[in-house]
RNA sequence: GCGCCGUUGGUCCAGUGGUAGGACAUUGGCUUCCCAAGCCAAUAGCCCGGGUUCAAUUCCCGGACGGCGCACCA
């Protein structure tokens, strides 16, 4: 098992991450990807956008991070991510003031409650600390906000935050990317990209930050009728720890199938089954260990209030379980509070499979009658006498009709309000579609694929600590060494080879310093999965000119010719061909080395 | 944000009231035909601010950063 300490140290030091800004002192929350960090993590969001775009036939975006107050407002950002926070003079706890209010006074909503009522209420009624009984009523009650505010434009501008999740940027859009997808459901939008928390307290290195990127897809569907592929997934393993497990405490994982799952309800939204079935794969893909990894499900008091079900994958990491995605069915929650704050529309035109014939009670005021009649009040009776027309179109059949604006009586002819019934043909209606949202940590699963591929073991008796990534998630692809170095025949070969690598769209790390052991070392401790090495041999024979390829895991070597490495080199990095180290051995030499693995 | 502990080359550590030493790593050279070998040389450090002192990396205070516990994590 690794030590997390020992991934720190080797993440500081081989340049995969480590606190920003140190020259400054640093401060807490900001890392910086370090040149095989940000390789890595470039290489992790091309895998999810592989799979989660492109191979989902989904749209990616890209907006703003910076937003305007009113998006939080309708998101709920403002209040929700807002803490009022008092802390005991005695003890030193902090607690929630407006838990505080709401378990002592049977006031319920405290925290949407001005600060100063809030001083007044623990005042008024002498709450006291719940660890040590100190009366907090003289205590200051500090306000926190989760979200990082900004002033946009000159002088005191107008109020921005920084966006705390990408998933608004998508869903303010929307009336726009309905467009875009010929506003037809279901569809799905992607976005990759920063977050910002202004965190109380960073821990854990990489793990909890104050920006941090997330991968998020955003499924527009239609919940009447849009069902996920389920078959597709249907077979594919997973680890389930149901709140029914958390709750008995019996620390139960269940093995099973996504199909399983859903038949027997464990996983309540089949759409949710259905990415739990996606995700797994594509964890198992970047190299998440399958051992260290499990969905595990919110309890009913941690869900959202308009989420059915909602999921978290979970890896182990550092002997912690932490939350790298997030899967959630959101309803129309987002949008409909979107529609609401804008006086946008952000619904999709549903047509019928067949149109609908529909009688509808209609009126048509008579402007110039009721204007004279009513003044300022007239459009009110007018939009009045439309609603009593939907509601109760029975009592157009008097001569007068009487509608209420505001407590006051008017009484309209009804000529004057040109009732009639029509019919008319519906060809559909207007939909909010539900959102079904799985929502990823991109540094945490960075961290957690290097944590999980780091291996400790034996080469030639000597201890040797390497990252067993997968080929896709390396930094570099292969890494070209002239076997010694004072040989100028291996060095032009060795630059040659670089060349070709190159040329072949690889990343390539070329090296002739020192000996060759630690050359391998290097490369191993930083996952690159192939060596190349030129050497004597490979040139001083009668046939074409050959190099040696190592398997960063096992040592082994296939002698190859040069004129096929890069084309071997690149299949061995495809993730479609499956090629194996072991067909390369078996098209080729294999070379006898007396070095041991353990 | 509270409490406890800590912070010395790139990394990991030792040490000191008179400005520091090791290991590994790195760079250059020699050597070397396959797994951190060897030889020579070089680069490189006391977290920041204030105080005490003739003198502070060392003692004191504050801050920043880190680890752990508490709280927080919509």
């Amino acid at each position: 098992m690794a030590e997390q300490e020992d991934v720190i140290e080797l993440a500081k030091r081989r340049g995969f991450f480590f606190g920003a800004n140190g020259a400054y002192g640093g401060v807490a929350g900001f890392y910086t990807y370090g040149p095989n960090g940000a390789a890595v993590k470039d290489n992790l969001e091309s895998a999810w956008r592989d799979r989660f775009t492109v191979r989902q036939g989904n749209m990616e975006i890209e907006a703003p991070t910076i937003m305007p107050e009113a998006v939080f407002e309708a998101s709920g950002h403002l209040d929700g991510f807002d803490d009022m926070l008092v802390e005991c003079p005695e003890c030193g706890e902090s607690h929630r003031a407006d838990h505080l209010i709401e378990d002592n006074t049977g006031i319920e909503e405290a925290e949407s409650l001005p600060i100063a009522e809030v001083k007044e209420l623990i005042r008024e009624h002498d709450l006291r600390c719940p660890t040590c009984d100190t009366p907090l009523a003289d205590e200051p009650v500090e306000d926190f906000n989760l979200m990082f505010e900004t002033s946009i434009g000159p002088g005191s501008g107008q109020p921005g935050y920084m966006r705390p999740e990408t998933a608004q940027g998508i869903f303010v859009e929307f009336p726009r990317l309905k467009e875009y997808a010929r506003n037809r459901l279901p569809f799905g939008v992607t976005q990759i990209g920063p977050a910002y928390r202004n965190e109380i307290s960073p821990r854990k290195g990489i793990i909890r930050v104050r920006e941090f990127t997330q991968a998020e897809l955003e499924t527009f569907i239609d919940p009447e009728t849009d069902e996920p592929p389920l078959h597709e997934v249907e077979d594919v393993e997973v680890r389930l720890y149901s709140a029914e497990a958390q709750e008995a405490d019996d620390g139960g994982i269940t093995t099973t199938t996504v199909g399983e799952a859903v038949a027997e309800g464990v996983i309540a939204s089949d759409w949710v089954a259905y990415y739990l079935g996606v995700a797994q794969e594509w964890y198992q893909r970047i190299g998440v260990d399958t051992d260290r990894f499990r969905f595990r499900q919110h309890l009913p008091g941690e869900l959202a209030h308009y989420a059915a079900d909602c999921w978290d994958a979970e890896s182990e990491v550092g002997g912690d379980w932490i939350e790298i995605t997030g899967f959630a069915y959101r309803s129309d929650y987002d949008l409909t509070k979107h529609a609401d704050h804008s006086g946008e529309s952000f619904t999709v035109f549903k047509q019928y499979d067949e149109p609908k014939t529909v009688e509808r009670a209609t009126v048509d005021p008579d402007m110039a009658t009721l204007g004279p009649e009513f003044g300022g009040d007239a459009g009110a009776v007018a939009e009045a006498l439309r609603t009593l027309a939907e509601r109760d179109p029975d009592a157009f059949d008097a001569d007068e009709v009487e509608v209420e604006v505001d407590g006051d009586s008017y009484t309209v002819d009804t000529d004057v309000a040109n009732f009639s019934v029509e019919t008319v043909t519906e060809n559909g209606e207007h939909i909010t579609p539900h959102v079904v949202e799985p929502s990823f940590g991109v540094d945490r699963i960075v961290y957690t694929v290097i944590e999980h591929a780091y291996r400790v073991d034996e080469v030639d008796g000597e201890e040797r600590t390497y990252l067993a990534l997968d080929p896709e998630m390396a930094a570099t692809d292969a890494a070209v060494f002239p076997l010694v170095s004072n040989d100028d025949r291996l060095l032009d070969l060795a630059d040659e080879v670089t060349a070709d690598l190159r040329a072949a769209g690889l990343a390539v790390e070329y090296d002739d310093s020192g000996s060759i052991g630690r050359r391998y070392r290097r490369q191993d401790e930083v996952g690159t999965p192939f060596c190349v090495t030129v050497d004597r041999d490979g040139i001083e024979g009668d046939g074409p000119d050959t190099v040696t390829v190592r398997e960063r895991d096992s040592a082994r070597q296939v002698r190859v010719p040069v004129s096929a490495v890069a084309d071997e080199i690149a299949a061995l990095l495809d993730p479609e061909t499956e090629r194996a180290f072991d067909a390369l051995a078996a098209a080729y030499d294999e070379i006898e080395t007396d070095v041991e693995t353990a």
